[in-house]
DNA sequence: AGCACGCCGACT
DNA sequence: GTCGGCGTGCTC
């Protein structure tokens, strides 16, 4: 029998991909096919679900016995062979297996799991089959249990049911075989189901064309309406050729708002991808985006993953988001996966990063001259409101906010901390109150029908709230200043005049902690007032970046004045502000980045061990004994020293920054080495920050 | 990663 | 005895 043999990546923590064999005449589609596609396969005493990466050729330096696959559960590869390569590469960049990054970039629906007890595939959310009924009249059904005539009717009210659905109203799955059966309803895998609108056959709108060249754009724009009617003039052109768009924004809110704008134009064109929508809908739009062309995609990180068919733009709403760099596995930053989606391509396709204050990697492209700024001319009208700045005494501070508030005008208070008051200190013992689990003091909160408590920021374990100190017994203060302190004194002083930002109470007084990542949601107010925006020293990088924006946004938010209390006056931020010119700020980061060797002009990779009974010396131990094995005893890099949060959930946590480290291959064996010492190893290449 | 196997110490 | 913690080896 003529044998196939397969490259096969699977959902395990090994950098190697695994070959399994098929018989030829089992492969009932195009070889070509083959590729992308999921597979099932033995693997040691368990099964697993795979991706097909490529195939192999010649079976040399085998020494291992082959097994075979043991089915293919789909009627179309998942990822398209363009996808496979990026991803490849991504992975060998950010040091993941290359079975996990894939596992994790499919929709959620595809991500099987083998259970050896019950001998069953969980498939996390039983989503990919539903179930539908073939009569129509339950009366006509002659001999039929009652729950197989109750759950019948309910299929026939609601047209279709996942069995996740069907198993939560309380039917079991002897039922559902039961009318399966007599050919009452059938099932189907809703994966590359064939009834999907054709709506491609409708005909084409004329769009009004905005003219978008194809290779790689900076779009500055303050704006977000500014931003989605441009948004909408690119994807006219782009679908008028029946081209495919994708949108990528920072949040699922603006995901929402821009769904709101653009489906009445593009209608059944329009598909939205985040996480949290149902893994059903996430799994319809995979396939339809891969399908068929001439489609638009709205979208949080994960829809950078779908092979879009002919996909000719790709628009990465503000760019500088820190969302943008994956927290999870794989850790990939999506401004680089889009790029690479660029490069594949050809550059036969435009992509264009859009914001006003663009990440300083951003903003060394641009001068790098990789690529080109798309000009606006509207930039400079939001640099109106009058600056003011000043640092009040900390003490009087709520006393001076309520002086320079006025009911007659709309006023937004900034206020950088969450809470009610930071922590709760005891004079006597000089300490805060901890979280027994983290380590790290816990923050006081306040909720309305519970009253006051006790939350750790790490692990979020809630305990009650305490007078006094359970050491000494000492009466403990409250310390620091809060947001939710903050709302607690105005209300006091201005009773239903204040209300949080996001809040749907319209009050002349709005309070908020954050503007990045809303910044483009938030409408504009008479006053901004800014309190302390300061970033405690921290040995981040991004430290001064953070403060440039954390002063910027609120001034782009004020139409008439701008109150901003700082202890750094002297901020090169403050001056691009006051003198409408940005440039200043970056080219004096560019300067301190490049003498200090900071990224974007060195390159870092973050690495987290964590372990139960793990000591720094160990660690040492482990890392001098990698360099030398490795010759890397040249390599810079700074540590090993505790994590900024060194113990967390019963583990503690020590960090080592490697710094242009060529040698990526190296870094795999050291992760293997520890996860045989039972030490989890993260390894963040890039990360947001090094704390 | 996940699982099996095997070596120990603790505890009925 | 035997239960469980965890170190080690292995996965096409």
């Amino acid at each position: 029998m003529e044998k196939i043999y397969l490259e096969v990546a699977l959902p395990v923590s090994l950098y190697e991909t695994f070959t399994y064999s098929v018989d030829r005449n089992l492969v009932d589609f195009p070889e070509e096919d083959l590729i992308g596609r999921r597979v099932i396969v033995p693997f040691k005493f368990t099964k697993h679900v795979g991706i097909i990466t490529g195939l192999k050729e010649n079976l040399e330096n085998i020494d291992f016995q082959l097994k075979d696959v043991l089915a293919f559960p789909d009627k179309y590869p998942v990822f398209t062979k363009k996808y496979i390569e990026i991803i490849k590469k991504l992975s060998r960049y950010y040091v993941v297996p290359l079975g996990m990054a894939l596992f994790y970039s499919m929709p959620d629906a595809l991500r099987w799991e083998y259970e050896k007890g019950s001998d069953k595939w969980k498939k996390k959310i039983s989503e990919s089959y539903i179930y539908y009924p073939i009569t129509f009249s339950v009366d006509s059904i002659k001999r039929l249990s009652k729950r197989g005539k109750e759950l019948l009717s309910i299929l026939i009210e609601k047209g279709e049911l996942t069995e996740q659905e069907i198993k939560e109203l309380g039917f079991s799955k002897k039922v559902i075989n039961t009318l399966i059966k007599r050919e009452i309803i059938k099932k189907e895998s809703i994966f590359f189901k064939e009834d999907i609108k054709k709506f491609l056959k409708s005909e084409h709108r004329i769009y009004s064309a905005g003219k978008l060249d194809n290779g790689f754009f900076l779009y500055k724009s303050v704006s977000f309406e500014e931003r989605i009617n441009k948004y909408i003039n690119w994807i006219g052109e782009r679908i008028y050729k029946g081209e495919s768009c994708l949108l990528i924004f920072p949040t699922v809110k603006h995901v929402k708002l821009a769904y709101e704008k653009l489906k009445p134009i593009f209608q059944d064109k329009l598909y939205t991808y985040f996480d949290g929508l149902t893994s059903k809908e996430k799994l319809k739009t995979w396939i339809d985006l891969k399908r068929y062309k001439g489609l638009v995609c709205l979208g949080t990180y994960p829809s950078a993953f779908i092979p879009i068919k002919d996909l000719s733009l790709i628009v990465l709403d503000e760019e500088h988001s820190d969302n943008y760099k994956m927290l999870r596995t794989p850790r990939f930053d999506i401004r680089r996966l889009v790029y690479e989606i660029f490069l594949s391509k050809n550059k036969n396709l435009s992509l264009v990063f859009t914001t006003y204050t663009p990440s300083v990697e951003t903003y060394l492209l641009l001068k790098q001259k990789k690529l080109k700024e798309i000009k606006n001319e509207n930039f400079l009208s939001y640099f109106n409101a009058k600056l003011i700045v000043n640092n009040p005494p900390f003490p009087k501070l709520e006393n001076y906010i309520i002086s320079r508030l006025s009911l007659d005008e709309k006023t937004l208070i900034v206020v950088n901390r969450k809470g009610l008051a930071s922590y709760l200190y005891c004079e006597v013992c000089e300490r805060e109150i901890y979280c027994l689990r983290c380590d790290i003091p816990v923050k006081v909160h306040e909720h309305k029908d519970i009253g006051k408590f006790l939350q750790c920021p790490i692990c979020n374990k809630k305990y009650s709230y305490i007078e006094n100190c359970p050491k000494c017994d000492n009466r403990l203060k409250e310390k620091g200043f809060g947001i939710e302190k903050l709302n607690r004194t105005l209300t006091k002083k201005f009773p239903e005049k204040v209300s949080y930002l996001r809040s749907d109470i319209d009050t002349p007084i709005k309070i908020t902690t954050v503007l990045t990542n809303y910044e483009t949601l938030t409408p504009e107010f008479d006053t901004v007032i800014n309190i302390y925006p300061d970033i405690f020293p921290s040995g981040s990088f991004k430290s001064d970046e953070r403060y440039f924006r954390n002063v910027l946004i609120p001034y782009l938010k004020a139409k008439k004045r701008y109150l901003l209390l700082t202890n750094s006056s002297e901020h090169k931020a403050i001056e691009s502000i006051r003198k409408k010119n940005l440039e200043i700020f970056y080219k004096d980061e560019m300067e301190k980045r490049k003498t200090l060797g900071y990224p974007p002009f060195r390159n870092f990779i973050l690495l987290t061990f964590e372990g139960r009974h793990l000591t720094l010396e160990k660690v040492e131990e482990i890392f001098n004994q990698w360099l030398k094995e490795f010759n890397l005893e040249n390599l810079d890099y700074e540590g090993v020293y505790f994590a900024y949060y060194p113990y967390v959930r019963e583990k503690f946590r020590y960090n080592i920054i490697l710094k242009d480290l060529k040698e990526k291959k190296a870094l795999e064996f050291l992760f293997l080495y520890c996860s045989k010492k039972n030490i989890k190893l993260t390894i963040d290449v890039s990360p947001r920050d090094i704390i």
